[in-house]
DNA sequence: AAAATTTGTGCAATCGATTGTATTTTTATA
DNA sequence: TATAAAAATACAATCGATTGCACAAATTTT
């Protein structure tokens, strides 16, 4: 009696095994290969046909098993995205953009997190091409310096990246021009007035910052401000990495009067910093940052940063792999898309003259 | 010629494909049933024939085909998750707590967004059911009121709710302790000495709100605080719901001295019309919110904030779901698991008295 | 040395949908 | 009416991995 009400509980408790075109095609009569027809709207089949499979498809609430039909297809409507995390807003509205494009291409995402870490960037890639997802969208992690892990999976699945590309090799990439916007950002604080001007840059080898780096030492020059060696420091874009720049600069004999920073968190630290140490932003010292997140616009005083237009950046990266994927029998060369991003002067860099 | 070269492109071009476990039997002279043991470490293999396949596959770079083995098997080892998006950090904190406890399980996770949209978390499903995943993970929209469209899905998967979860059904859930959280902020205001606390809460129907409100109502009432109908404000939980809120109190004749909101973006656009009004926050107004958003932290004053522990919730939440398909034979009595939160006093309620 | 085990592999079916080819049915034409 | 053409549908193989069962080889037991 007691396995009896066991088994029960086990009939009613598993996820029922679900309808099939087999099943379908048995109450209709007819073989599956006519379900799987006209659930597909094939031409060689008649409207009644058509009709009465799908009705009977809707009765039952079919859901095709994708599963089946990737593994049939060599295609699985699922494309891997690799992002170093989703917490930074740049990234999550990225990764909004991908959607808003693929999803509407009958895409699904498998999204994989790299923590910054080479080894987890190797297991995100195994995992997704084991998901035999038709392409991997990417954006390199802090560590990856070299590029041999990703030779193998460019010769399975298409790819692209964004933001954090591959200097090297030729492959389709969306980027922000990270150049102009430095650039402009030096140009605006020497409007201020502010005459010298530092820089926490962030590591080289990742194009972003080895970018946003040559905009600031083009400006410096070309606009002929005063420079120095002792005002550039390499930095992680951390509240902490930005403190310690601060403090460092300040122990200066000569001073910097604005700071550039690569990275919205470093200018936070150098604006808590600031303001500990009494020094008055913007009177006193300008500071800009790098990606608009979400707090640069409600700490006080605000802080100029960059918006790196993340949607925009997604939808064009989305758009780009759709076209290359659709091009498979063209002469296909990389392509690389630059989008300009938006300048926004807050408080922490505007002073009245 | 031209044909020739054109095709060479493609080849060159267009993914490889890969090895199965049929390239590797025929190369070793073996079954493709002996590889797959094989590869599986079946018991019942020579260690000299797991040795020799195993070196092979490595030598090709084998990649099991997923796809294919969750057909036979009938099980994808990936689950799906539906948030309401991906922005707020409170919900990427718990995708990746989500993701640190399943993938260490081997499971893959398949991200989708219902940007708060009935439609799009009905659609959600499908799209999530088609791709079989072995269960579902989800937040309610703020749309969703009824649970019709979660009859048919609860049949074919496991599933389990976070956060925003279903009052009715019974099922596996993982929530945070909003009532005592709303309570003790309350408590912690009346300790402040402030003697009229206004609450702009959230919508009824969605659990996290009605909590909250029950907290402050308990509360107000068990301490016997001065209260009023026209002190409680049912709004968005954005910046512009807040500043509304703020005016329409500001307006009353006996005006609150602090006021309770049940989401960070309402406290923020509280704190912005205070400022704009001149008046003090902390020492005229105190302000709570709810999430623990980064901005709180670096406004001016700070916000005292509810954290929520989004990655210890998504950690709980993928226990549970592991816990309940390693039980299936067993009686499954539905699991609420309640996550105590943390409250985070800074500025915008400390006042000295 | 013959019989009984144990161990190692192969065969073939299976998961569910797709698709080239074959077959049947219907319609049009001679 | 017989025949050709067109339309509708069925058959069977396929995608790649898994697994119950059968069978063969090696080992142990009697």
């Amino acid at each position: 009696m007691q396995s009896i009400v066991f088994l029960y509980f086990c009939i009613v408790k598993s996820p029922k095994s679900q309808i099939t075109i087999h099943d379908l095609a048995r109450e209709l009569n007819i073989s599956a290969s006519t379900v799987s027809r006209a659930l597909n709207n094939n031409p060689r089949l008649s409207n009644k046909t058509k009709e009465r499979v799908k009705k009977l498809a809707a009765k039952y609430n079919y859901q095709p098993n994708k599963m089946a039909a990737s593994l049939r297809k060599g295609k699985s409507n699922t494309v891997g995205v690799i992002v170093p995390n989703i917490y930074r807003s740049y990234f999550s509205n990225i990764i909004g953009g991908l959607e808003e494009v693929l999803s509407a291409s009958g895409y699904n995402l498998m999204i994989c997190q790299s923590h910054e870490k080479l080894e987890n960037e190797k297991a995100a890639i195994q995992t997704l091409l084991n998901a035999r997802v038709d392409g991997i969208l990417m954006s390199l992690s802090m560590e990856t310096k070299n590029l041999e892990h990703l030779e193998h999976s460019r010769k399975q699945v298409r790819m692209l990246f964004f933001d954090r590309v591959p200097l090297s090799t030729q492959v389709n990439s969306v980027i922000i021009d990270d150049f102009s916007a430095a650039y402009n950002l030096v140009s605006h604080l020497a409007k201020m007035a502010y005459k010298k001007i530092a820089h926490i840059k962030g590591a080289d080898h990742i194009n972003v910052y080895a970018e946003r780096s040559r905009g600031y030492f083009t400006a410096i020059s070309e606009m002929k401000l005063d420079h120095s060696n002792d005002w550039i420091f390499e930095e992680e874009m951390t509240i902490e990495g930005g403190e310690r720049a601060f403090y460092k600069l300040m122990a200066l004999d000569n001073s910097p009067d604005a700071i550039l920073c690569a990275g919205d968190f470093a200018a936070l630290g150098v604006l808590k910093a600031a303001r500990k140490q009494g020094i008055a932003v913007p009177r006193e010292l300008g500071i800009t940052g790098f990606a608009n997140e979400t707090f640069t616009e409600f700490t006080t005083p605000s802080i100029s940063t960059v918006h790196q237009k993340g949607i925009e950046v997604g939808r064009s990266a989305a758009e780009l792999y759709l076209r290359s994927i659709n091009n498979v029998g063209g002469k296909q060369k990389a392509e690389n898309i630059v989008i300009k991003p938006e300048l926004i002067f807050r408080e922490s860099s505007t002073r009245n003259l």
